[in-house]
DNA sequence: TTGTACGCGTTATCAC
DNA sequence: GTGATAACGCGTACAA
């Protein structure tokens, strides 16, 4: 069954083509007679404007295109999601391309969005090389590009940024606030894989200046390198630990590390928060989940789903003559039982 | 900078169009002197093929849709991230929509995917009421369907599903192998949202079977409905705890009421699986992560992906004559501490 | 208020 | 081997 055309409408209802696509995107000279004959015929014959067509002839497709470093991060999902929502609002479709980490695939997924005739472009993540980016804006100055979590040094692309150093400020100050003074921190990798993305070696420095702010000492043992993992988290809770003196706070870079130091804690016979309280970075689903319940400061995803959306509309509106933003967001807290104890959560 | 067309290229290298379109779909009729002079000005001039005006010629898109009821959640992702892959290199683009667990938006979203012209349709979960579905594969007639773990009783849609039964069994017979003989169940609701997709309910079903072909009494009390979330798994296992005689293991009906009751016995001053062994179902990420590790049914996320892609590319191959398919795969044992104790997990 | 005719970028069918 | 040309389905000047 050969889907109807508008050629098909207009003959079964006697009228031009003209007519009816007049009908079909609400233009105002139809007269109420004719305009109720074709929106009858078009529910009958059960009409759908085939968008192909209709982009070649508009010059602009109907898909927003969407670049993520890795799927089954939570933290870009929630964007994809929130994205996912407001753009089938604005009767947009979305092309997903997972990148998995490969800047080559990146480069290949940007090509193949950029011959579907996308309106627009969102970058989740590092997931595109540089250069390959570049390349893009200067094909299609009309196509808004918005980038989140990375900074790309490209004049025509809009970054939204989440402030890490705050973040580690408000980390650092909420355990002293609990009493502790003794604050270890596990760091992020401060080179290779994951340094590229915004900020992530930045937390670091929140913590060094909210120690300098509290008047307390910063001291070199008390910060412990990882790599983001699970199993990073663990090791290095260890060698805190070990130390003569050991740490009554640490303060994780991200949640998978701190749920491994967690673990060591039990595991060493010592309770969280009464002997070491403990706060992560992400606020991923599961921080909800252990027991202790942990604090975190939490990534704004959805305020970041919403402003990429937002910014999305607003710059295909404008077209030709956008302007790019940046900006930057904050993470905040979310105090839970490892650093509360018993108290009452605060979301 | 209006993109490059065919024509720009003509024009450039003093052919036909219908030559450089040859040149780029790799026609043989082509002399090798000509095919080298267009790939140079393609080159130069970075061309890139419309996929629209294509697409409208061909009269048929290069896109792929995609429909799931919850992004968030990860046995989806792994699907769709799967998916992402093996369309990149068939050089499809993956039209994603979240349908939020709402019938009205997956309805939608179907008729968005209409419109584009899709090649091939994907439905991940209970997304999509069947009548819009029926509606679909009527006008679409030569459009692949493909449908994961939920059971529409429609001719021309191909099903894959997961044996629920199966997986229920091979838990049950599981903990008994471990020398457990007071086996307990948290089983998911048997009626309401979350019992359309297929098979929830019948995990309970597979462990009756398994109770009758160990030789083991069935005991009412020991079955507790749950509604799939944590906070139900808690209290499941408060009141397995309370019974006179209570269990020295549990199935629950996936992870996350395993989790529940796992924290519920560990407050309880017991050991898992000392006390109490634990087996969920679902093989979430975080069962790797927690203190103990759980024992699990792994869902067979890669498989279902891999097998979907599959699918879908031969059918895609086939067109109007595809043969829809049902197939269902096993849950498979994942087993970790929670019921091995301190011997060496398996995977 | 409505109809006619052309073009968007591509591919397929011919004739050369 | 290659080039002209007619569609594909839609939107839109312009004519009526």
């Amino acid at each position: 069954m050969r889907p109807i055309t508008l050629h098909d409408l207009a003959k079964h209802c006697q009228v031009s083509t003209a007519t009816v696509s007049a009908v079909v995107n609400g233009a105002d000279w139809v007269s109420e007679a004719t305009r109720r004959r074709v929106q009858r015929a078009i529910e009958e014959l059960g009409y759908h404007p085939n968008q192909l067509a209709r982009g070649l002839k508009r010059q602009e497709g109907h898909a927003v295109g969407v670049v993520v470093s890795d799927l089954t991060n939570p933290f870009f999902t929630s964007i994809v999601r929130s994205l996912s929502h407001s753009l089938r609002d604005a009767g947009r479709t979305l092309s997903l391309c997972d990148s998995d980490h490969r800047h080559d695939l990146g480069e290949a997924n940007l090509r193949m969005l950029l011959e579907g005739q996308i309106v627009g472009l969102v970058i989740i993540g590092d997931s595109v090389p540089e250069k390959a980016l570049r390349a893009f804006v200067k094909r299609r100055a009309n196509v808004p590009v918005i980038v989140i979590e990375r900074d790309y040094q490209i004049q025509q692309v809009s970054c939204l940024l989440v402030d890490s150093e705050q973040g580690g400020y408000a980390a650092t100050c909420h355990l002293a606030e609990r009493g502790r003074r003794r604050i270890a921190m596990i760091a992020g990798p401060t080179t290779g894989a994951g340094s590229a993305t915004y900020g992530r070696a930045t937390r670091l420095e929140g913590y060094r200046r909210a120690l300098k702010d509290l008047r307390l000492p910063f001291d070199e043992q008390l910060v412990v390198e990882g790599n983001f993992r699970y199993d990073s988290g663990c090791s290095a809770m260890h060698t805190l630990l070990e130390l003569e003196d050991p740490p009554d706070a640490v303060f994780a870079a991200n949640d998978m590390m701190a749920f491994g130091a967690m673990s060591v804690v039990r595991d060493a016979g010592l309770s969280v928060p009464d002997d070491v309280a403990l706060i992560g970075f992400d606020n991923v689903p599961m921080a909800d989940l252990t027991t202790p319940g942990l604090t975190t400061m939490a990534m704004p995803m959805v305020e970041l789903g919403d402003a990429a959306a937002r910014l999305l509309d607003a710059q295909i509106r404008l077209g030709e003559d956008h302007i790019p933003l940046r900006d930057t967001f904050s993470a905040t807290l979310v105090a839970r039982a490892s650093t509360l104890g018993s108290e009452i959560s605060v979301g």
